[in-house]
DNA sequence: AAGCCAACCTGGACGC
DNA sequence: TGCGTCCAGGTTGGCT
């Protein structure tokens, strides 16, 4: 589900009903999620504390409180969602933090690939995954991480994109739709495209993530994503390539061709990336 | 040693 | 209605 537009649309939309606030009760379930939630030590160290800033790395989240770090990542099908405590809890809730305000915070995922564990502040950067993210694609030095990283490998150059180590927080969705706007095809080899359509690539990179950034994140038909008040975003009718197999390119109509790389798959236009 | 692949889970869409 | 198949926004660990 969510790639950096959509964990930065969750954290815009969370940040002002957590950041300064009260945690005045824990509620969470043992439950085996990519990390499991130990609910005895989510209440030990998050009940009663005070929620000091809400902060993005890559897909991953993190509320730093006064005496401990929550640590985020809604994997495939997570959530966190505020919902007034009378709400009905849907199916999958494992951990929900009553704040002084009233409502609760709530972290859903169904598929358990997410991540939410309680860790000290010594220990983020010790923390597998978090701790070896490459540079933000929102900020500086993008164009120079993934024209080094690109010149380096022999991979197809939509596997450069999904490595977190080179650019921390795209996905399928927002590679493939880099992938079309600088009209370069995901299959081709990394360090065989010209350091130039490398540049031309990075800025696609941006683009396409600030635009989603804008419209709330992409919610496909299953409505999979949603923010903090359960909306979800519009980017997807501005969706290229991605689960559009068959349709017309936009630019030269063109059938969009699905292939499946490294057991994901990719959408292009033969005709527009090469 | 980089890069492929299966595995981790549940649920929704689709075909019969 | 139900049942089987395929697919999914991510990451990791094991293999070659």
């Amino acid at each position: 589900m969510p790639e950096l537009p959509e964990v930065e649309t969750v954290r815009l939309s969370l940040a002002p009903h957590l950041v300064g606030h009260r945690v005045v009760k824990v509620e969470a379930r043992r439950i085996s999620l990519r990390e499991g939630i130990e609910p005895a030590s989510w209440r030990a160290r998050f009940t009663g504390t005070r929620i000091l800033a809400l902060e993005r790395r890559g897909k991953y989240l993190l509320a730093r409180a006064e005496r401990a770090v929550a640590l985020f990542h809604l994997g495939m099908s997570g959530r966190m969602v505020l919902r007034r405590p009378d709400e009905s809890r849907e199916a999958h809730t494992h951990l929900v933090l009553r704040m002084d305000h009233g409502l609760e915070v709530r972290f859903v995922d169904p598929r358990r690939f997410g991540v939410a564990v309680v860790l000290r502040a010594e220990e983020l950067e010790t923390h597998p995954g978090l701790g070896r993210l490459g540079v933000d694609p929102l900020g500086d030095g993008m164009h120079e991480a993934l024209r080094r990283a690109a010149a380096r490998s022999r991979a197809p150059i939509r596997s450069v994109l999904l490595d977190q180590t080179v650019l921390a927080g795209l996905g399928n969705i927002y590679a493939n739709e880099a992938l079309a706007r600088a009209g370069i095809s995901p299959l081709r080899r990394a360090r065989a495209i010209s350091s130039k359509r490398v540049g031309v690539l990075a800025a696609a990179v941006r683009r396409v993530l600030e635009e989603a950034l804008e419209a709330g994140g992409t919610t496909l038909r299953d409505g999979g994503f949603v923010n903090a008040s359960g909306d979800g975003g519009y980017f997807s009718v501005r969706l290229l390539v991605y689960g559009r197999e068959g349709e017309p390119c936009v630019g030269c109509g063109a059938a969009i061709r699905r292939r499946v790389l490294t057991g994901r798959s990719v959408f292009y236009c033969p005709r527009c990336q090469r």
